[in-house]
DNA sequence: CAGAATCGGTTGTCGCGACAACCATCATAA
DNA sequence: TTATGATGGTTGTCGCGACAACCGATTCTG
């Protein structure tokens, strides 16, 4: 256990690191509780059931995809069942299993809140960063996944089907806007 | 209102960056929890404090450098006295004011959390990063906490004193490890 | 030097996530 | 078949953070 410590620069990256991992997230939330009246996780929720075939998940499988537990999930599908964002109904094939399907209200609540999240992630990430940045933080993002995440579980939701777009679960295309 | 999308290579990097925010946190909150028993949120406050000149600061900026609101810390400083991990005691000056102190166990938690923390975040992020990755996410934290943390708040902490060490609160010089 | 606004902090309530305990179903083997 | 273990989920309790309400101390204003 003698790890060496950090060193200058080391040290450097960690700590915006570190201030990001503590900022990032309550200014994400914050906009989604504000304007859409969700959290940030129960719009992940929304935009990874949307990208789903039939818009339906097995709960475990939807967990894995947002990196849930499944008491959490559990717990969190039973509010949105609340507000009809979405529903919950047994698994035929393997009567132990629940299906997770977007209902219509959360399909809706997904579409409205896109926009401003979307704005959000832009302003507060993407375009800070230059082009370069931009590739180099994906490529940096992959390296810390390859240890927290080995399974890509994660990561790889979004970029399997390969497609434009992706945790933007798609308003925009497809029926809305009348594109 | 008109944000346009996300194309494919900034999701690429988004989508990252969200698993990270999503996973890391976790990670070396379980570490410290498991084996020294606090959080990360506390064993920062520790290591705050510590650095801090008396290894005293008053609760509003101890809060402004972790920051934390005011009743969060209020809480979690109520959690550690109780523990004997800090101290606190009316400020002389202003007596709206309270002081936070390191206390003896505190400084004793913090020196042996220590290496295993460090040891925690080299795993988890710094080797799995080349030499240039580290300096490209230093200078990536710096564009994002421009607009997360104008003021600088939490980065500038340990960059102001322009030391060797920093968020590892320097068990490991001084008495420490017997180097 | 009143009185008002502000600052510094604490406390109370609520909602969410972690963890453990639990139940039902499926798979496996004697 | 029935035990045994594993799988899929739900529920209960606890601890922490957000937010609002509150209080004493301080500064500002006339």
């Amino acid at each position: 256990m003698d790890t060496p410590w950090l060193d200058r620069r080391q040290l450097r990256a960690w700590i915006r690191l570190r201030a990001v991992l503590e900022l990032l997230p309550g200014a994400l939330d914050a906009q989604l509780r504000r304007d859409s009246d969700i959290t940030e996780f129960e719009y992940f929720v929304l935009a990874v059931l949307s990208e789903a075939p039939e818009r339906t998940l097995r709960m475990t499988e939807l967990a894995a995809r947002t990196n849930a537990t499944l008491p959490r999930l559990s717990h969190v599908v039973t509010r949105m069942e609340r507000r009809e964002l979405v529903e919950r109904f047994p698994c035929p094939e393997d009567r132990r299993a629940t299906n997770a399907r977007l209902a219509r209200t959360g399909w809706d609540t997904l579409r409205r809140a896109a926009p401003g999240h979307v704005a959000t992630v832009r302003h507060n990430v993407i375009d800070t960063l230059t082009d370069e940045q931009v590739d180099q933080l994906a490529d940096i993002g992959d390296a810390l996944l390859a240890r927290l995440d080995p399974a890509g579980t994660m990561s790889a939701i979004y970029t399997r089907h390969d497609r434009p777009d992706g945790e933007e679960p798609d308003p925009g295309r497809g029926s809305a806007d009348g594109a």
